[in-house]
DNA sequence: ACAGCAATAAGACGAATGCCGTATTTTGAA
DNA sequence: TTCAAAATACGGCATTCGTCTTATTGCTGT
């Protein structure tokens, strides 16, 4: 059974040499298909999701391969995908596996590398360039890097906004927060959007650790 | 230049049987001695620390690989050491890697691969076997589980439910934090269950607020 | 006077949560 | 080996939350 190989890569010049040194194993693999951004993979996939290894780009238009790899291990978790790319940063490594990728390997990998990062992928393996596996590693010594920083941009809240904040924070709900501060459920819930899309987060708890974590409370 | 290489591996014939497997390369490997535990492997550095590579083994008698890899690292920063051991859980990976390894390999690896291993190694790559590897990403994508070991006394909580606890805090929902921890969502229910009728609370924000409070988290 | 912002209020709808069950499998310690 | 705890899994139901839209009032600076 040959192993059913689709890519997602922008560049043309890439994409082609990509599937020339997949074609040098013809008794291994069989290409199905190349897309040229996360989007359009997402679409071919949706059409045909008989694929059993995807080689990734990472820097692509419409949706970059992080993006595209969390949504198709998401929605196809049986299909192993395997970052393709020039980038060997820790964090793009390391964003690729909390993404769901199970290989890294560099562009400049020779053809045999790559086949056998494949069948090595479909065995249940993590096939890496050695200074991937390097990387990883050092990752793996530095827990604490792994906890990631934000740029510190001031968030200006309104008075009554870290007011309604600061009862969130203690656990109160809606409700609770308006016979405090003897204002309508709805006025709370509004300020809370407002809080939510001023700190850019979508939950209580996010607000309230990003809020900590700026000494807004 | 050949590589000089050394073995720690208290086993008579595994040692033999690795010393015979580097034989097979002549012409890149220079086998320099074998030491029969961690204890003794330090005290043959002491007398000769003209040692490129180790190949350590992690179950020995005096002071075990783990051990003994912290120590050579400290002391000889500039040896790079490789596990090699029929161990593949991910507790000893990551104490290894911890410690300092470089690589680790599985014993059954063939001999031509644990060559090839120790030659990355040498040019700054990190040799792990596929089923290794695959457990070193999995290591990386559940950062939390490698920090905690410890928590408070006051309440009693489980080591899965710290670890629910610690993707709540993040803002993690409950489907959320059923993927990061390959669970299904009704446990992870379950679990945050059992954790507020523990701490005595009734929602998310107060059950990560008590938790930082008492160090639990 | 008017633009801009803050604060207030309300309704609707789907998603997520908290709480109540039950039940099986795994693990660890005695 | 046996037993208890832990971890796993599933369903129902009422409530809360997150997001959308719309709208009124009051304050402030130009």
């Amino acid at each position: 059974m040959k192993i059913k190989v689709a890519t997602a890569e922008d560049n043309n010049l890439l994409a082609n040499s990509i599937r020339e040194k997949l074609g040098l194993f013809p008794d291994d693999l069989e290409f199905k298909y190349r897309a040229v951004n996360g989007a359009d993979l997402l679409k071919k996939l949706n059409i045909d999701s008989s694929v059993d290894t995807i080689l990734m780009d990472i820097e692509m238009p419409e949706m970059d391969g992080i993006e595209a790899t969390q949504q198709v291990t998401r929605l196809y978790p049986q299909i192993k995908i395997i970052m393709l790319t020039v980038f060997d940063d820790e964090d793009k490594i390391f964003r690729s596996i909390q993404a769901g990728a199970m290989g890294y390997l560099l562009k400049d990998e020779r053809p045999d590398k790559i086949c056998e990062g494949i069948k090595e992928v479909m065995e249940g393996g993590a096939p890496m360039s050695p200074a991937i596996a390097a990387k990883s590693l050092r990752l793996l010594r530095n827990p604490d890097k792994l906890i990631q920083e934000e740029s510190s941009e001031e968030f200006y809240l309104t008075k009554r906004e870290t007011e309604v904040l600061n009862k969130l924070s203690l656990g109160l709900d809606y409700l609770e927060i308006s016979d405090a501060l003897f204002i309508s459920p709805f006025t709370v819930r509004k300020h809370i959007e407002n809080i939510y899309r001023k700190l850019q987060v979508h939950n209580k708890m996010t607000a309230v650790k990003k809020a900590i974590q700026h000494k807004i409370i």
